[in-house]
DNA sequence: TGAAATGTTGGGGCG
DNA sequence: ACGCCCCAACATTTC
């Protein structure tokens, strides 16, 4: 209800008949199952606060049109996705209800900024994060809007019931129990929210890289689906640092994370095949293996690197996983396996909560080194020194990867290089209770960088704007 | 928003 | 006391 300028343009206008459809037609990045989740719950809370929601499912070209006839509106109002698929059929969408005369107005719900209103100073997109978030950050982006004073809904006749749409997953229900991590809605948003400027935000620039600690957002999956707004919380933290200057850094810090997530959604703007292909075209030459063992084992979460393997089980068992163990796991399927990014960033699509076009396509080709402002390909994590270095204690591997619980801290990231008396007073038998690595580290590193000397540095070329 | 390899320096053991 | 070597510790470069 807060910060949708959409609610708030329709509810100006008379009854309000909130309509949300399932796009059937986008059978490329159709949601994956736990996406589906959220949206369930999302949508459940939604209809629960506004008091109406109609639900259909379909071609929204066609649907939106006859929804419209058929509830007599004379507007129609929503705020904009920036997905490719979402704006070729948004422009259809305004034809068709121009069509029938009826008004059609889309509005910035998602962003600090419009994807096209940031730009260098010869007019063309940042390629690079830095100064894109400097020129974004002078300007100044729009003020929040409350909820509509008073709104008027009604149901149009003719729509889904949200159970018919079995978006919950049974037989198995993967998702049992995420109910008491997750509460998708505005609310749970808001609580969230207080939640971590609360607790979290003082030590922020700290402990973000610490997924022992758990101390970062997790706002993630609620910004996707527009629970909060950028400029609800950017609004908010400025508020908030004016009152207590100690959270300045953090404030700071976690606003580029934000920052982040505008940065890829510019990128997406401007550069539509960034989920699709590598965004340098120089990486269409490195030597991908098929490797479907290898990566069944990396989302099964038993490569044999327990960093790596508790990140990928976090996934599976809770549809998120903590930013620094993303780029230590899309590293290794990268880096060590030497698989497609674009395996990974289907695998991320259909398992996180958050999956959101932009972020994982940025993500994804930030870690291959195939992207704007990309990590450098030479650059390759060490799993072991990540987990040593970012979870010291080994809490976050114990938590995930329970099994090897009775290691020491000096064994437990590497129980492949633990002595046998150790493993053994830990119960740990490799290749039996835990994996043997499936790639040896160094070997698989030189390997990559082997491969890498096959992507051409004049093929580096970005694609042009705007295809 | 790395890691490994290589280079340099300086203290201390030792003949 | 001196030179030599060893090798941390730190810095630089390379991938």
């Amino acid at each position: 209800m807060r910060d949708n300028p959409a609610l708030v343009a329709a509810a100006e206008r008379g009854p309000v008949v909130p309509v949300f459809i399932i796009d059937t037609s986008d059978t490329n990045w159709a949601p994956g199952g736990a996406s589906l989740w959220w949206l369930h719950h999302s949508l459940a809370a939604l209809r629960n606060r506004l008091g109406a929601l109609s639900l259909f499912k379909g071609d929204p070209r066609v649907l939106l049109p006859q929804i419209a006839r058929a509830s007599g509106a004379t507007s129609v109002h929503w705020n904009r996705c920036y997905e490719p698929h979402a704006i070729a059929r948004d422009t259809d969408i305004k034809a068709a209800l121009k069509e029938l005369g009826v008004e059609a107005q889309s509005f910035n719900a998602a962003l600090l900024h419009e994807p096209w209103q940031i730009a260098t100073g010869s007019g063309s997109p940042f390629k690079v994060f830095t100064p894109y978030w400097r020129a974004a950050s002078a300007k100044d982006s729009a003020a929040p809007l409350p909820p509509p004073s008073s709104i008027d809904v009604r149901d149009v006749a003719g729509g889904d019931r949200l159970d018919d749409w079995r978006l919950l997953p049974r037989n198995p229900d993967w998702a049992a129990g995420w109910d008491r991590i997750w509460t998708p809605g505005e609310e749970g948003a808001l609580d969230r929210f207080e939640s971590f400027v609360a607790s979290d935000l003082v030590r922020y620039g700290e402990d973000r890289d610490r997924p022992d600690l758990q101390h970062t957002s997790r706002l993630s999956p609620h910004l996707h689906w527009g629970e909060i707004s950028p400029r609800q919380i950017a609004t908010h933290l400025a508020l908030a640092v004016e009152g207590n200057p100690a959270i300045r850094s953090g404030v700071d810090k976690f606003m580029s994370e934000i920052g982040w997530r505008e940065f890829a959604h510019h990128l997406l703007y401007h550069y539509p095949s960034l989920p699709d292909r590598n965004w340098r075209a120089g990486f269409d030459a490195y030597p991908w293996r098929d490797g479907a063992a290898d990566l069944e084992a990396w989302q099964q979460g038993r490569t044999g690197y327990p960093f790596v393997d508790a990140g990928m089980r976090e996934l599976w068992q809770t549809g998120f996983m903590h930013n620094r163990v993303r780029m230590v796991a899309a590293s290794f399927l990268v880096k060590h396996l030497r698989i497609d990014w674009r395996r990974g960033e289907q695998w991320f699509w259909d398992t996180l909560l958050d999956a959101d076009l932009a972020n994982n396509a940025a993500g994804w080709q930030w870690v291959a080194g195939s992207g704007a402002d990309a990590s450098p390909y030479f650059r390759i994590f060490n799993p072991v020194l990540q987990g040593e270095k970012f979870d010291p204690d080994g809490d976050y591997i114990r938590r995930w990867c329970p099994e090897l619980k009775e290691l020491s801290n000096a064994d437990i990231h590497a129980p492949f290089k633990a002595k046998a008396e150790a493993l053994a007073r830990a119960g740990v038998v490799l290749g039996k209770t835990y994996p043997r690595p499936i790639v040896d580290h160094d070997a698989a590193r030189q390997a990559a960088l082997a491969g890498y000397r096959q992507v051409k540095d004049g093929a580096v070329q970005p694609p042009p704007a705007g295809l």
